[in-house]
DNA sequence: CTGAAAGCGCTTACAG
DNA sequence: CTGAAAGCGCTTACAG
């Protein structure tokens, strides 16, 4: 039904071979370019993709594996990655786990059965666990959360300094109870966990936190547990978007005013935490920047397949807003 | 360097058909497909989905191309459309336009040549007319924005009863000056700015709206523009939960109250605005409901290529809070 | 139920 | 620069 490459020759009367080379590289005469041309206009020809991958052996795609594709950390790194597929020519598969662990097997297998280029993957705990005895056969790159040390190029947030950025900051605002939510099935909310504590120790203060689920309503549950466990904080910071945003409806279900009854703060610069009332403060992550980084990576890896494994990590900016207002600041 | 079906047959000691029947359909003795198994794991064969493809004439495969990946409208319909697909058996291929014309020139060609098996697609304003001129030659189902009249099984909101509804409650609160603002790109905001229109048409009270490109921030230029224009409105309502962003900046900038100087109200009950003060009144659209029934009418167009085109209208939900409250009832 | 053979639609050495 | 031929890795009539 749909032309083939046959059609456009017999179409342009040249063989198979000259048409595949005017569409492609290859050299050819102006001349037959342009008669090819012709053909393919007339017959509506289009390039059967699955046959080129086939004979070609490259597929010139990219496989991408998200946790989460409503979470707008992933939708700007997606963005980015895209971008710079399309200018280096190449398609994205986009895959979405939901950050369950069969999932990502289900699409790991899938980008194998694709015979994908490279893959930029943000793994949940689990499958990063797995990667270690497990390795991939494609060109991979990590991103958002490590994998087994050394063994993966890797685009990382500094997720242990910027904890720590946000507890100084809490602690300069002066508080000292300063608790933590952090999602339990990705490694950087035990990076960022990590760094909370760290901090804490640093100021000589007693850690006060717990994993969860990085959903909303885990969080509620997990506020709820933090104030039954001991004195209320005064503070409370969380390890991502969907945290702060259970969190903050947990805080007002209390019938607790944000900051004074209680500071909060958080990670990702979404619109939302800027409209909220009386506006939450939060790390930005540079996902441009982590996409991009995240191809480049793949391209060197692509050009020097047995160079050193790289790990780059990125700063995140502290963006300060009135949810860690200091207490004497605000009227009681 | 990767194993083939050629490999597997030799390590099962049988031929390449036995192994492809034994991973496929097909018939064969239970005895041959547990021989076949064992050698596809110890040579970790991995089938190649391009020969697949290429041999088969099927793809597996469908395309989804949607204006706004950051969009939570969009991506709660891509994710029931996954449900769906994974269901189904098939894969989906997830393209991002934002918005661009050109992009989804681009992306309607790839899809092409990929062979897709089915078309799910939100098209720009300018791409549905083009189709009009220009038919798709794969089985496709319009979501959220309509095609050209009776060429596309398609699966829309109500855009006109949804913004009457939200007129008519504005209306009820006692505002007479009702301004719209509405998204100039899609059929979808040319739609919802006629429903406001008719609305007014129908309340006796004259029509102010402004047309703008889907982006926050021509929502605050064209709040201003609405405000240059003539005596101040009591009321704003917009097409979409970008402007809705952006409207509220730009209300909260112009130092009004919300909504005691102005009411304001929109589409898409996206978990911030019921976060923000005093709560956004706006049309819930039912996602889910919108992608499961895309794929519905997509695998009944596959079934019944000839069956008579298809249009589904689902009902928005006016979700009522504080940004619309009745005047007279707030505090001054 | 099983195998040998053909062929899906391309690209790419190989000659000329 | 151009064409004839081979072959990428599968699936599927066709025999048996």
């Amino acid at each position: 039904m749909t032309a083939s490459i046959k059609d456009v020759a017999r179409a342009a009367g040249v063989s198979p071979a000259t048409v595949s080379r005017a569409l492609g590289k290859g050299p050819i005469s102006e001349a037959l370019r342009a008669q090819v041309l012709d053909a393919v206009r007339a017959t509506g020809y289009r390039p059967n993709l699955a046959a080129r991958r086939l004979r070609s052996q490259d597929s010139g795609t990219i496989g991408l594996i998200l946790a989460d594709i409503g979470n707008p950390f992933f939708t700007g790194v997606a963005k980015a990655v895209e971008e710079a597929a399309y200018q280096a020519g190449l398609r994205v598969i986009l895959c979405n786990t939901d950050e369950e662990p069969a999932r990502e097997a289900i699409y790991l297998r899938l980008m194998q059965e694709e015979r994908v280029t490279g893959l930029i993957l943000a793994p949940t705990r689990t499958t990063a666990e797995r990667l270690a005895t497990q390795p991939l056969e494609v060109p991979t790159v990590l991103i958002d959360r490590a994998g087994p040390p050394g063994r993966f190029d890797s685009v990382l947030l500094d997720n242990e300094a910027a904890s720590a950025a946000l507890v100084d900051h809490l602690v300069a605002q002066g508080h000292r109870r300063i608790a933590g939510l952090f999602g339990q099935t990705s490694g950087t909310g035990i990076e960022r966990a990590a760094g909370y504590r760290a901090a804490m120790a640093r100021h000589g203060l007693p850690a006060h936190d717990r994993f969860v689920l990085p959903q909303a309503e885990a969080a509620a549950a997990g506020f709820a547990a933090l104030l039954a466990e001991g004195p209320a904080p005064e503070a409370i910071m969380v390890s991502n978007s969907l945290l702060l945003m259970g969190l903050l409806r947990a805080v007002r279900a209390a019938g607790l005013r944000i900051p004074q009854d209680i500071a909060i703060a958080g990670f990702d610069n979404e619109p939302w935490t800027g409209l909220v009332e009386p506006g939450l403060t939060v790390i930005e992550q540079p996902l441009a920047e982590i996409g991009r980084m995240a191809m480049a990576l793949l391209f060197e890896r692509l050009r020097a397949p047995a160079a050193p494994v790289r790990k780059v990590m990125l700063s995140g900016r502290c963006v300060l807003r009135g949810s860690t207002a200091a207490r004497a600041l605000v009227p009681a």
